[in-house]
DNA sequence: AAGCGAACCTGGCTGC
DNA sequence: TGCAGCCAGGTTCGCT
């Protein structure tokens, strides 16, 4: 999945398709995506007007007329594809052909004025929630989310305190989500890279010391942000068939430092190292052992 | 209580 | 070509 910047990239794509406009009619194809549908799904959805797309961390959050909220979730292989209405005829036929849906198509949103939005996800580790726009922020999804990593709240006193005492390394304490919320595999490593930090150092050595932050805090810091705003502004990386939330076929690939780029020679100006690859946690890190300390 | 590993599920790639 | 094994962007649960 999509991580932050990728999140972000889909709310781009759908908020002119959706703002402003009704449901007509929603299909539901499954009775459970990583969790169940919430109760009356579609009877909830259809005819309401979105009248607002945002995201917060990881989550789109979909504001309706009827007052409540539209919490979704992409898991791992989410991804929207957007079918405009007043299609040519080769393209509609294609549709037809195809049936309009495709193996894992799981929602299908028919939006006023004509085009369809349609959710597939082959993993389901994503979901969809329906829960009071005022319940929001204290419902079970937003409730325990760090800060946002591209709000003000982010800098390196904030990650110095946010880190103290924590003995996990930099690489588990910035995937955590009650952190920092947003970051995922790909930025972590990315964001290690360009502050020149080990993912396997502990956490809690970037905390204050006499009421300042270590000097690296405001580095990785600075480095989280600039990670997340690059890739924002590049439309999110995306991989593999990862497609945009416009629809269009053509993917953008972005250039990592890092990442899935083991044995390749580390990109620091002046750095003789090798990226590496190591298992943290489970999960894949990717790292320059001799520029990041 | 923090901090791991496993589990959830499917598809794509690698190597035999 | 076939198939087993491993890996994948996230989150949650359960066991130290």
């Amino acid at each position: 999945m999509p991580e932050l910047p990728e999140v972000e990239t889909v709310r781009r794509g759908l908020a002119p398709i959706m703002e402003g406009r009704r449901l007509i009619r929603v299909e539901q194809r499954r009775p459970d995506l990583r969790f169940p549908f919430p109760d009356r799904f579609i009877e909830r959805l259809e005819g309401q007007t979105l009248t607002a797309m945002g995201r917060r961390a990881k989550y789109l959050i979909a504001d309706l007329s009827s007052g409540e909220t539209l919490i979704m979730h992409l898991g791992m292989s989410g991804r929207f594809t957007i079918v405009e209405g007043g299609q040519s005829a080769l393209q509609g036929e294609f549709v037809h052909q195809a049936g309009g849906i495709a193996a894992h198509d799981h929602v299908v949103f028919h939006i006023e004025g004509g085009a369809r939005v349609i959710y597939n996800d082959a993993r389901r580790f994503g979901f969809m929630d329906l829960v009071p726009r005022t319940a929001l922020a204290e419902s079970r999804h937003m409730k325990a989310l760090g800060i946002e990593p591209l709000g003000n709240e982010l800098d390196g006193a904030r990650l110095a305190a946010l880190f103290a005492g924590k003995k996990t390394p930099l690489k588990a304490a910035l995937l955590d989500q009650s952190l920092i919320a947003g970051l995922g595999n790909i930025y972590v490593c990315e964001a290690l890279h360009r502050a020149g930090l080990s993912p396997r150092r502990a956490a809690g050595k970037l905390a204050l010391k006499g009421g300042k932050p270590h000097a690296k805090a405001d580095l990785l810091a600075t480095a989280i942000r600039d990670v997340l705003v690059e890739a924002v502004a590049a439309g999110g990386s995306t991989l593999r068939d990862y497609a945009q939330a416009d629809g269009s076929l053509g993917y953008f690939q972005h250039a990592f430092r890092v990442y899935d780029r083991e044995g390749v020679a580390c990109p620091t100006a002046g750095c003789k190292g090798t990226i590496k690859r190591i298992v943290q946690s489970g999960r894949s890190t990717f790292f320059c052992a001799s520029c990041q300390k």
